[in-house]
RNA sequence: GUGGGUGUAGCUCAGUCGGUAGAGCACCUGGUUGUGGUCCAGGGGGUCGCGGGUUCAAGUCCCGUCACUCACCCCA
């Protein structure tokens, strides 16, 4: 077989999924841009040392070669290898230093670009894929109003996606930190670890674990697990925190950080968004410092499609520490089974909301000019490439799903539109005709499953 | 990295005991010479993933290999 096969975990969509895709980022930015936060765009390499700094040394990092190198760069320190970046956030930590006295504090700024990740890929998870995230960074201290704002961002942006709803689970890792050492735990770290992965492997695995790792009794455990069976939609949940009667210093701060947090989510939530505060989310990096988010949609399983939380110290010079707080947002883990489900789509694959039908070749410049008039007023359009019979021409925009069809006036003839879907068919002017505003560019298709 | 599954038309798949390569959908043409979708008739399209072996004969059996895929690990 001459013909290529695909490539596992790099995904490439048709256009007509490539249109839905570029609908979701095109409102991603919007969105983004309208709470003020900034793009930037870094590099897609950074050294492999700065990549596998922060607690990722578990990442399979792609290396980046040169075909032409001489044997003797293979010699040269490890440190002076390249690796494609895995996330956003190592990225901008890297960026936030470079750059430190250009930029203005606190920033705030989104990023949408590719990441690479050389696992193995299934459903859901890509060697390439798109990011995108948003993030406030401090110089020094943040406050934790940052906290509240990335979480408003990240949910007007995915209460207005045409898509699956949202449901974003928060928690904070002071406040279930502060709760293990105020039950005596040992390695608090450890306990995190393992509640991260509850509703993986479920109580009793972790029960197990707890005992054999972190050394917990069995009255330690039971009070973990009562903490991480935790979930509320609103600050109830801090009597029910309460009740189970530990206390610590970190927990009573956690505690009153969650509730305010919840507290300003509250007016978020719509039919395709979501909030509950859920003690069972720990996330298992270990910058996390304070708040941490997971998002979940019901179609994806138990694939988190966003993932982000607080670091006191994202970046740090030796002089000035910059703490952040972000979400990122998996684009692609969303979209990709979504379209392969046929889910999820674009009402047309091409960008024209008009086809110019030609009647013969000698018409052709006609054509062109109800085109040219077209697209003056902002309507993408374009000109049918063969003088064939209608019928075909037709099909054409059929078959595209562009809407209309302008039949030009001829000698004896006046301009026509038809609207394929419908059928019906008008006179009409090329300098004022205009299509319904829904019409005018690609929309996206969002069919629930039959389940 | 570990373990399972699957590779046959553009897509989804059938192919019996080893005996001439199939269906549905899609595509093309015509019925319908300036108006698509429905319907009817016809048509094109295959190195059966690749390599080797057994056999008179292999899509089918054996060995190898590659790719895809699912699960574990980890994560968006």
């Amino acid at each position: 077989m001459n013909r290529p096969t695909p490539l596992s975990g790099f995904p490439e969509f048709l256009p007509g999924a490539r249109a839905a895709e570029l609908a979701v980022l095109d409102s991603l930015r919007a969105t983004f841009e309208l709470h003020g936060f900034c793009s930037i765009e870094t590099r897609s390499a950074e050294p492999l040392d700065q990549l596998l700094r922060k607690g990722e040394t578990s990442q399979e990092v792609y290396l980046l070669r040169r075909l032409q190198a001489a044997t003797d760069d293979l010699g040269a320190p490890a440190g002076s290898d390249l690796g494609l970046h895995f996330d956003l956030t190592v990225p901008l930590a890297r960026y936030v230093l470079e750059h430190s006295g250009a930029l203005h504090f606190p920033l705030r700024r989104y990023q949408i670009q590719r990441c690479w990740r050389g696992e193995r890929p299934q459903e859901g998870r890509y060697r390439e894929f798109t990011q995108a995230d948003i993030d406030i960074v401090g110089h020094d201290e943040l406050s934790k109003d940052a906290d509240v704002e990335v979480t408003e961002v990240m949910a007007e942006a995915l209460s207005r996606l045409p898509l699956p709803p949202v449901t974003l689970l928060v928690n904070n890792r002071k406040l279930i930190q502060g709760f293990y050492l105020g039950i005596g735990a040992t390695d608090p770290a450890a306990v995190i670890r393992t509640i991260d992965k509850l509703t993986k492997v479920g109580p009793d695995a972790v029960r197990r674990t707890l005992t054999a790792e972190a050394g917990l009794d069995d009255a330690q455990v039971d009070r973990c697990l009562a903490l991480a069976a935790i979930s509320a939609p609103d600050p109830s949940f801090a009597q029910q925190v309460l009740a189970l009667g530990v206390s610590h210093r970190l927990l009573d701060e956690g505690l009153s950080e969650l509730v305010r947090a919840v507290e300003s989510a509250m007016h978020l939530r719509s039919e395709r968004f979501s909030l509950v505060a859920d003690l069972s989310i720990a996330r298992g990096l270990d910058y996390y410092t304070g708040t941490v988010f997971e998002g979940r949609m019901a179609t994806h399983g138990d694939l988190s499609i966003c993932a982000g939380g607080r670091y006191d110290a994202l970046a740090t010079d030796g002089r000035s520490t910059y703490p952040g707080v972000g979400i990122s947002l998996g684009v692609t883990r969303i979209l990709a089974p979504l379209i392969a489900r046929g889910v999820v789509g674009a009402d047309r694959s091409v960008p024209s909301c008009v086809l110019v039908a030609v009647a013969t070749d000698d018409h052709r410049s006609g054509s062109r000019e109800v085109a040219r008039a077209l697209r003056a007023r902002g309507i993408p359009t374009e000109v049918a490439p063969d003088a064939v019979r209608f019928g075909k021409q037709i099909r054409h925009a059929d078959r595209r799903g562009i809407p209309y069809v302008w039949f030009p006036a001829t000698a004896g003839t006046t301009h026509q539109v038809k609207d394929i879907r419908s059928g019906d068919q008008v006179d009409a002017d090329p300098d004022h005709w205009r299509p319904p505003h829904d019409d005018l560019h690609p929309r996206v298709t969002y069919r629930e499953e039959p389940t």
